[in-house]
DNA sequence: ATTATCTATAGATCTATAGATAATGC
DNA sequence: ATTATCTATAGATCTATAGATAATGC
């Protein structure tokens, strides 16, 4: 509020009508975007409503994006994180539990901090096929990281007997699943941050409570899972 | 395809240009769009396309349905089965685990079976939302069934202890994510039917696994909840 | 001169209504 | 006469482009 006249030491180009103005108007755009997306869903939302909430006319908006596939695509990139965590944690030596624990937990928060609901996206993916070509396959990656992981533990005898190709679908669908919830029911942006990580708890637990051959072991494989999630977390700058 | 005559002795009304024909337009037209919308979502839809899939003109739909809400409306109708198999089950004596089985088997198979992803009317109601009133409440009375059922089982013992409200919401998170995930691989309608009785089966089995205070218990658990199961679908003549 | 915005508008849909028409029913 | 469809079309959007304009930069 106060920091307008601040922030705008005389910028070029003719101001807006609306007297607005931002340092970062294509991450702006990205920003209600999103909100307009996860509020009424990406379809109901035109380019005018997204242009009126920056604070821009209608025929701006193409200065910066072309189409409203050029807005999601540039949020599907957001969404991208969690598969070369995965990858990482393949790598990693010692107990295959704890390493399971650490990807389910980043994945929920992930999923629930990102930009957009992952159903928006899925829909908005089926509408424009070739927009979209690495999503469906990205999904396709991080299901088979999730199989091996399983695999692993299951061989190590960490976790009980079970296939782990349609294990690994009961992990995706859950944590997508739980992510919509937490999305759906979103007023506040604040609490929802905050829930989220409560929430990816849950849904850990919840997980390793079914697959641990060895139920008494899940407080010690909590704990080894949260040192990878902060060694992780550490290893990225915060945005 | 040879059926047209026999099927159509004389029916009143002006001949549709298309030349097909149909005993129940109202139940094809919401089969078309149930098809369209989960293909291309609800509101990349458009009523041309569906009155051209049933065979009419555009504005021959309006004879049937006012809007692209009264379908939504009349497909929702449709979604509305496992509360009152919850309630039932609620109120049964005996063991709580079978029971538990047989909600979680029956859920999954409703939402697949169902004429259209779940997410999809969601997304829908959130854009109408006096239409879809009842929409929102009749969620939280199934997670409040869910829960209760699993008060029962953590004080009989039957369950490990957890915190009923939360655990409810990873039940009802999976059901919808595993449906989700059925739905949105469709390509084939035969296939997804049949998927849908074994993809139930393997949820049921994952959060049992999860929630049993005894492991070993679950190949019995699940009998005594197929018994369930099948006593209920006995129960509704078949549609 | 360059940049970021504006206004105006053509064209493409899509919705929803009015009124005509081609069957059967009586 | 009744029913189920049709054709035609007004009106409401929404998209996307052309070209003008109001700042700063040099």
């Amino acid at each position: 509020m106060t920091n307008r006249e601040l922030a705008s030491p005389k910028r070029t180009g003719r101001p807006r009508n609306s007297g607005r103005d931002s340092a970062n108007p294509r991450e702006e755009i990205l920003k209600e975007a999103s909100r307009l997306f996860t509020a009424q869903g990406v379809a109901a939302t035109t380019i005018s409503q997204i242009a009126e909430c920056v604070g821009l006319r209608q025929s701006s908006m193409y200065y910066y994006y072309k189409s409203k596939e050029e807005i999601l695509s540039a949020l599907m990139e957001k969404n991208r994180e969690s598969l070369t965590l995965a990858e990482k944690l393949l790598e990693e030596d010692g107990p295959v539990a704890p390493r399971l624990y650490a990807f389910l937990y980043t994945d929920v928060r992930q999923l629930c901090t990102a930009p957009l609901d992952f159903y928006e996206l899925e829909v908005a993916a089926l509408a424009q096929p070739q927009v979209f070509a690495g999503f469906e396959e990205d999904g396709d990656k991080l299901r088979d990281a999730a199989a091996q992981l399983l695999a692993l533990g299951v061989d190590s005898g960490e976790l009980r007997q079970t296939d782990p190709a349609a294990t690994a679908l009961m992990l995706l669908s859950l944590n997508e699943g739980a992510q919509h919830r937490l999305w759906h029911g979103r007023r506040d942006e604040e609490k929802a941050s905050a829930n989220s990580a409560a929430l990816a708890e849950s849904v850990a637990d919840y997980h390793l409570s079914s697959l641990l051959a060895d139920a008494s072991s899940l407080a010690a494989v909590r704990e080894a899972g949260r040192a990878f999630v902060t060694e992780y977390e550490d290893d990225e700058p915060a945005a």
